[in-house]
DNA sequence: AACTATTTATAAGA
DNA sequence: TTCTTATAAATAGTT
């Protein structure tokens, strides 16, 4: 991009993807917060670094929360499913036992 | 920014702001996939404009509840509980029944 | 962290 | 919506 364009292939030395990184991780920062006050817009925008460093933005007018919702309905998808599913075993198996104990008491 | 600097503050005729919205949105996505690519790092990007539209960007090496997950483990907050509340009460009401049986037994 | 030469993004206009 | 282009903004390499 300058003193030389760059081409968009995986920076190799670990200290120059980690500059790069700190650098354009700003630059999206910002420019998500110039969408959500220009265009009235809610953007939620998750990244992890290489090293698994987490950082987020969130538009002030609402949460993640809303957001992953708000995802969900409109992709159609069940994200929620996976962690239901634990629970579904347990209620599985508290109405065998429930079950069992009613064959009991006749 | 160009024919003049623009200030950051919302745009008020609905067309200037949901063409601005569309250009932003891809200049967003190409810095979304930049980073993914340059810096191996995963990033999630979800935004809805004034008009209710979604749009999401994610890196093809993660998912979107991959991401999800991860944000709550850093943040330490619990994002899924209100989804369980039914489940919870159902559970409760199983476990007060099965006490009842086991009381019968007796 | 700062600097700056360039590339890239984009606002307004067509 | 898509293209153009003058200009603002982002940033790669350097210090």
């Amino acid at each position: 991009m300058t003193r030389g364009k760059i081409q968009i292939k995986p920076i190799e030395n670990p200290t120059n993807r980690q500059v790069t990184y700190s650098k354009r991780r700003n630059g999206l920062f910002k420019k998500a917060r110039e969408l959500t006050v220009l265009c009235d817009a809610k953007v939620s925008l998750i990244m992890i670094s290489s090293t698994k460093r987490l950082h987020e933005y969130i538009s002030p007018n609402t949460t993640t929360k809303e957001m992953i919702d708000e995802y969900q309905k409109t992709m159609d998808v069940d994200i929620w499913s996976s962690h239901y599913e634990a629970m579904e075993e347990e209620l599985r198996k508290l109405k065998e036992v429930n079950s069992q104990l009613r064959l009991e008491i006749k």
